[in-house]
DNA sequence: CGCATGTTTGAATCCACATTAGAAGAACGG
DNA sequence: CCGTTCTTCTAATGTGGATTCAAACATGCG
């Protein structure tokens, strides 16, 4: 078993800190994110995992003490990058934008989070209908908190009266994560910019809801 | 093998019309359908779909040379089953019908046939990213047909003024066709009516879109 | 009724994985 | 350098689940 040990978060998350052993940790756990992004949770075997991580898929065990929670621990840091994305991104805002503001920083970061930053982020979204039951309900936990998180920013706007209040809040929350969320399947960085998407996004987004033209 | 024979289209598609064996085939179908929409492509386990299907697993051979050949008919017929069903209900629409109605006409039509009426387009829609790589691209061919469609009424409301031209075309295509799709992550029959969320949907992306208020 | 063809099944086969076990390789402090 | 501990591998093991097969069951037609 790995040795316990206080791991600096490295805050780059870059696999080349940290000593060897967290590194092949990180590698693996990396690989299973990026499979689990395309395969769905049934389709991710630990060979695929083991290939992309350049290891024999024995070695996870040395890690986790079964693929479910190797898996389970990919959707939990999945949900957790985008959270902290967007919390900390909120944060970093101007203590004077408005409430419309706070939501299109909350849409960029969520596009940055989903489409470029993240494969952990990917498999969490992609999977969240196939988990298992007992996974699946942790997973709702943090689902809701992100969910809060969104909530609260609507809230905000709405009670700023920057954004319509003829429409049923929480289906307009979820149409804008829906097409947050469903980003990672149409856009290629080839045929357009990160930014521009955001743009976009933004865009539609406030037009969508806001009060004023 | 079953014989080949005119099965007429049964247009309501009820397991109840046809001949019997006709009818378990339907019924296999239609059971593994439900059961990829939630387990997804490598999760279907052939036993599960029998037993919805009230039936023992090998009948699948009777119908099907594989199960891989199975699900590819539930992914064909989710995505016909979508298309034909929004372009219905836009020639249902009035000949003077404004681009922005068809608009709508066809978000309504989108949500319907995902929310209500087919477990098959929502198998289609949830796995079309883990579709081992053959199928992926007959996949890909009725994808694009269906999204011509769409590109189609955007075009015509950009043309007909109706629509701002300021915002990439298709992005902002797709945005709506994620939200759509999203939302059967979310939307619970229990919580609101269908008629709701396509009334909501519309007036969002009617708003997000549109040239006027 | 009774055969012929269509349909479904239970039991057997077979293979692709997850997981285990034990040995071989690194790293590291003395 | 040398032993000890950490890390990874190769070679089994075991199981779940797709597929096959031949027999049982139905159905319809003479």
């Amino acid at each position: 078993m790995p040795r316990e040990q206080t791991v600096r978060p490295s805050a780059d998350g870059s696999p080349t800190s940290g000593r060897k052993s967290a590194r092949t940790r990180e590698r693996i756990l990396a690989a299973a994110a990026q499979v689990l992004s395309r395969k769905g949770w049934a389709g991710t075997r630990l060979v695929d995992v083991a290939e992309v991580a350049e290891v024999q898929a024995p070695a996870v065990y040395y890690y986790w003490p079964s693929r479910e929670d190797l898996l389970a621990e990919v959707v939990t840091v999945g949900q957790q990058a985008t959270l902290e994305h967007v919390v900390a991104s909120l944060a970093a805002l101007p203590e004077d934008a408005s409430a419309l503001d706070r939501i299109d920083g909350a849409i960029a970061a969520h596009l940055e989070v989903v489409l470029r930053r993240s494969e952990f982020s990917l498999a969490a979204i992609r999977n969240a209908a196939q988990l298992p039951a007992d996974i699946r309900e942790r997973q709702l936990v943090g689902q809701r908190a992100y969910a809060d998180v969104w909530r609260g920013l609507v809230e905000d706007a709405v009670a700023a009266g920057e954004l319509t209040a003829d429409v049923d809040a929480r289906a307009a929350r979820m149409l804008v994560l829906g097409a947050l969320n469903w980003a990672p399947e149409w856009w290629n960085p080839e045929r357009g910019s990160l930014e521009d998407v955001v743009a976009t996004t933004q865009h539609v987004v406030r037009r969508g809801l806001s009060t004023r033209r």
